[in-house]
DNA sequence: AGGGCGAAGTGGTCAGACCACATCCGCTAC
DNA sequence: GTAGCGGATGTGGTCTGACCACTTCGCCCT
């Protein structure tokens, strides 16, 4: 086992017994190599892998914000990960749809249950989501800003349906889905023709959501995630 | 922006155009430095993290294996961010059960969709997951074996849907299932019991798939889940 | 009593060195 | 001429020691 894996080992347990939690900050990295016997660049190689997956921030200076602190933001690593693997070409953009597909249409259907139930918070999410859809309507609004709108958008539902896993891994997408959707806008015969479509559907999406009706809400993001796909030809 | 990402975003870039494809190599740690004009230890920061995500393998030594080879296991960096992300305590089991739910009872519709329209490939998984049934329904299996064949046994249908994403996200999440499984185990009235039904359930989710009937597939694989879930208490 | 400045501790980076390992090539012995 | 062996070469893995930028805390001087 090579050293700086050793040393993830060792803070992985650490995480896991509630050694350090939320927040707090791990033993510097020259205390942990001496702890463990190992060089600092080790460490800094295995605290860098947290770093990347999301699971520390590593602060400089002094004080509460320095060391690395535990925090937890699950969509960084993900994405990432999405992100480069779709690089390297072994992730076909099909498959990112298709799971799109799949996360979200089930995302609106629990969103919408949830509404249905009266659950507690659902409404800034709606609001947030209104909002959003109200800026996408100006059609001076370019095609780059109105893709980020939609994302957001897509997220709230997301966001609604309260299951953080599914969250994080659709917002892990979200940079694989920006690249192939910017890439499928160019091969439209009309951006504006298109974007009125978009802007309808999102329409009937939330208009579903927030009447809880499940299924007209599950359907209604099929049919626009998929009809975007084969109209730009991903 | 730190050295060692100026570096990863040099290595990504290089990736996503090509540069460096699946199976080649990526410059020496020591050539990278000076190309960049950075440090040795910056470098490999940046290629532990891609190291980490499953996007390269370093390979010690001289000749075809050694270097950083661009490889592609979805499956490593995904699974260690949930496995870590469920650590911290922000990732709930119950989200890790509902996506899995999810994700498995799609996985099977699609297999058994395969398997109606005689898609070419699906008999290899079919006869793996028979032979993984067969060697459960020995008495005399310990659990933490029985374990394993289990994970395997519904990995492969996830396999035969043939989503490369659904599937990586499902591999990563075979460690964070496998810890929890592993603790309702404890608190079940009878083991052999309720190994008994979930070789019987087991029986029933491949018998779907293999007869073509997503529907029957869908609702055995979610029954099963979900009831082992309930009866283990997570 | 108040303000300023330096000590201390953090991560970020660098330079240089040595090690283990795997291959490749040229030399040597047959 | 050929087969075997041993060193040259190049790879990542690790360590040591150092300096920097930054932030906070506390002592000391006014």
């Amino acid at each position: 086992m090579r050293t700086h894996e050793r040393v993830l080992a060792h803070l992985e347990e650490g995480i896991a017994a509630g050694r350090w939690g939320l927040g707090e900050r791990l033993p510097g990295e020259r205390q942990l190599a001496e702890d463990l016997g190992v060089s600092r660049p080790s460490v800094r190689e295995a605290i860098r892998v947290l770093d990347a997956l999301g699971i520390v921030r590593p602060g400089v200076g002094s004080g509460p914000t320095a060391g690395a602190v535990v925090i937890d933001r699950p969509a960084a690593g993900l994405g990432a990960a999405v992100r480069l693997h779709v690089a390297t070409g072994t992730l076909p953009v099909r498959d990112v749809v298709a799971t799109r597909v799949l996360l979200e249409s089930w995302a609106v259907a629990q969103a919408a249950g949830r509404v249905a139930d009266r659950a507690p918070g659902t409404a800034p999410h709606l609001e947030e989501a209104r909002r959003l859809l109200a800026r996408m309507e100006d059609d001076d609004v370019p095609a780059a800003e109105f893709l980020d709108l939609d994302q957001a958008f897509h997220l709230e539902f997301v966001r609604l349906a309260g299951n953080v896993l599914v969250e994080a891994v659709m917002t892990g997408l979200r940079g694989a889905i920006g690249g192939y959707v910017a890439v499928g806008i160019e091969r439209l015969p009309s951006w504006p023709r298109t974007a009125a479509r978009l802007r309808a559907e999102h329409r009937a999406v939330l208009d579903a959501v927030a009447a809880g009706d499940a299924d007209a809400a599950s359907a209604a993001v099929k049919a626009h995630i998929e009809g975007f796909s084969r109209e730009a030809g991903v």
